[in-house]
DNA sequence: CCAGATATGTAGTGTTCGCTACAGATGTGG
DNA sequence: CCACATCTGTAGCGAACACTACATATCTGG
């Protein structure tokens, strides 16, 4: 009846730790040891909070994508199609290279391709980078709407775009990109965003 | 001073198999296992004849761009800078989703992010990309020099624009995009190119 | 036909992987 | 103070990993 031996960590703190060793070496290359390690417990603790390895890359993931929708309510509250491309792409360009995360970006960098018992995992990822989309694609579409984009402009199209631009510089970034390399890429990006805005007059 | 036996398997038809085991799972992710049974040799003829499984990857790696490169001198040699950036991302999108090969981009889905003892698998990754990069780069400020980009472009930073959409639209593609989802994207990622065009008059 | 050289298939090697059994520690409810 | 529940550290489990020793097979040069 009773509740027991509390834990003895901060389970947001190892996340954290966590979290970064999987951005650093992705899924596959990430091991227990460096994991357990970096957030300062061992394997049974791990295991008991987290099922298993792959429950573990969830919860970071959770963590990740819930501190990035923050940021991306931010995103897509700015005026114009225009402003959000820019401030989207611009906030990329920073946060995918600050000194305090590993480079890039976790829904990329946690693992693209995977061997033959983590097929799920590139899954994972990708799910998460479409929620992303589908925030912009729907921000797109209220800008259409309103007058913002083009009568011929595809919205879909559009958010796909940006958030591919996202994806090759994340890509960048953990390839040792610096962060001026970055910036020029968002505002070259962004003009094509402004060739389907409506022409202001 | 005999030759010794001959090698009974062709080591190019075995590389093009292993390569789509590689792009398939990543470095990490392939096992000697995987790459043997594709390849239809059983290991030591793979050591014997790549060294290792790293050796193993660049092999496969230097075949792979020699192959895109041939694709490259095409892409470079269209007329304009608009042109190049057409034909290079419309070709991506077709090449991305050919059924024939995995989907996406070896020189991204082979490892952006690796364990510990495979630091530098990411980096001969980054180092096949940017040669990509710095063809288009030359190119552009060829396209600058010929007046065919406006005199206030900046002919690497469209390079690493065309090459960050062309790795977005890999890692799209192997995330299960189809082929009209990328060529929508190649369609928007034109216009920023568009946008530092001169004027035709 | 023989000697040296290289390739092949079988059958492993040692290591590291993700994961867990177990015993002791630390809490709660009665 | 006791029964019970949960956490923690040690130590090690079976499986899979990259890689290789070794005997055998197949070639060339003489």
């Amino acid at each position: 009846m009773g509740m027991g031996r509390p834990r003895e960590f901060d389970a947001e703190m190892a996340l954290d730790q966590a979290m970064e060793v999987f951005w650093r070496h992705g899924y596959e290359g990430a091991t227990i040891a460096q994991l357990t390690e970096a957030m300062g417990i061992n394997p049974p603790s791990l295991y008991a909070c987290f099922g298993n390895k792959e429950g573990l890359l969830k919860a970071a993931l959770d963590r990740y994508t819930k501190l990035r929708n923050i940021w991306m309510e931010e995103v897509v509250a700015a005026p114009t199609a225009r402003a959000v491309a820019e401030r989207m792409l611009m906030g990329i360009a920073e946060k995918q290279t600050d000194p305090a995360n590993p480079p890039g970006c976790l829904l990329v960098q946690g693992g693209i391709a995977c061997g033959s018992g983590s097929e799920n995992v590139p899954f994972e990822l990708a799910t998460r980078r479409a929620q992303n989309e589908d925030q912009l694609r729907d921000r797109f579409i209220r800008a259409k709407a309103e007058g913002d984009l083009k009568p011929t402009s595809d919205p879909a199209a559009l958010a796909r775009y940006v958030s591919a631009v996202s994806v090759g510089m994340g890509v960048m970034a953990s390839s040792g990109a610096d962060r001026e390399a970055l910036r020029q890429v968002a505002s070259v990006a962004v003009q094509a965003v402004e060739a389907q805005s409506a022409d202001k007059t």
